[in-house]
DNA sequence: TTGAGATAGTGTATATTATACACATATGAA
DNA sequence: TTCATATGTGTATAATATACACTATCTCAA
């Protein structure tokens, strides 16, 4: 026998929200953002990656810039949507869906004007020295973790995990913490420098006692996929 | 000044969707199953791809795999998700969050046992002789190819759009089909045999009066990702 | 002023891989 | 038996990737 006819109710189940895998590298190591989940939340005292619920009136990739802003003090910054994790229970307290996204930086954007919505504390942990996470965090971060590493090799994403102007061995770093491998440093200027990607702005970076290195930039902010290591 | 703080019914403002690109190879032309919408819809005798809402006991890919069942009698599928579509105005009716899928197939999996929930007749179309679509449906299948394109060089998906065993001509031509270029098929088989992908059955192919063609298979129904093209 | 310390920057020889290319083979039908 | 049709195979050359080590530029301290 069928059921009735679903009302328009019985088809608004589902909350939608949104979670960022915010990503950087600090001190040679790949590091998330998350936040520390309240204390009044079943997840109390796990971590979190930025996010939260969709509103009305925005896309869900508005709604992901919006919390990164309120609830980090994050802003302009590259992001890209994952994937949409729907698990019938993936939150305790009910049924919510959530699209996924995955954004990048090189500094820490984070400024003080977030609001009193967010996160008990926010931190950047390395990603292979991840806390205890709530929800099903830990394998949305896996999934970030795997376009990361495979979209740095086939197209011009590095740059937003690098400032504007950059050394060569800069560049290099990124594509050695990312990939976990070491490469030639003559290779890997070829390699690079084939793809076209990059320009010479002339200018040199001059720090501590060493030789100046050229200053490189990337010639397009779009995302252009070329082969690349 | 702030708005009050939301209520569940607030948060609970949209109906979520799923649709799924459903491709086929058919006579040499990349094809997409669509069904053509009932005459009560805005969307009258525009065509869409297969889908439908998502109901409180399905994750996304549960309710793609139903929608497909049941709207087009298809079932035991590959498919995988592509992208969350969230655009405010996506659906004139009312707030619909999408989740789009891929579906590939070999054959024409319809069966005719479908409910009448569906549409008023489904049908193949070429990818480049598309009928008007409804919705956002032109973008969802665009995403969908452009996935499909670049995912067939460097995975073993290409099974999906072919029988269990299979002609090295017949694997050639879904390159060629896909990629829109021919290749030399001494080097074609050599790049192919380089990746370990296939077996060869020891079955041979007999069709007309052409010389047998050996039959083989791909290994693993498993994704695996090597370069091919 | 000179030498030590630190990172930047460069070229070549060799191995590997990709490409271009043409003919003999197996089958069924006439 | 020969014709039509699609199958199946190898090699020479070009292009690309890899391995590898020294010189250059700068600051600081002796």
């Amino acid at each position: 026998m069928k059921s009735p006819k679903p009302t328009l109710e019985d088809l608004r189940f589902a909350v939608l929200a949104t979670d960022v895998v915010c990503f950087r590298i600090i001190e040679g190591k790949l590091s998330v953002l998350l936040g520390k989940v309240d204390a009044k939340s079943v997840f109390a005292s796990k971590w979190a990656v930025i996010g939260g619920l969709i509103s009305p009136k925005d896309t869900a990739d508005e709604a992901a810039r919006k919390h990164l802003k309120n609830k980090a003090g994050i802003s302009d910054i590259y992001m890209e949507q994952l994937y949409t994790f729907s698990n019938v229970d993936r939150d305790p307290r009910g049924r919510v869906v959530s699209v996924a996204y995955m954004a990048l930086t090189n500094i820490d954007p984070r400024s003080t004007d977030t609001n009193k919505a967010g996160y008990v504390e926010t931190k950047w942990f390395p990603v292979d020295e991840l806390p205890p996470l709530a929800y099903d965090h830990d394998e949305i971060i896996a999934y970030g973790l795997v376009r990361l590493r495979n979209k740095i090799r086939y197209t011009n994403i590095a740059q937003f995990l690098l400032p504007d102007r950059f050394t060569f061995s800069q560049l290099q770093s990124v594509y050695e913490v990312l990939t976990g491998e070491g490469v030639d440093k003559r290779n890997f200027r070829k390699k690079v420098m084939a793809t076209n990607l990059l320009k010479d702005t002339g200018e040199v970076h001059k720090e501590g006692i060493m030789r100046p290195a050229a200053l490189y930039s990337f010639t397009s902010k779009k995302i252009i996929i070329t082969e690349i290591l």
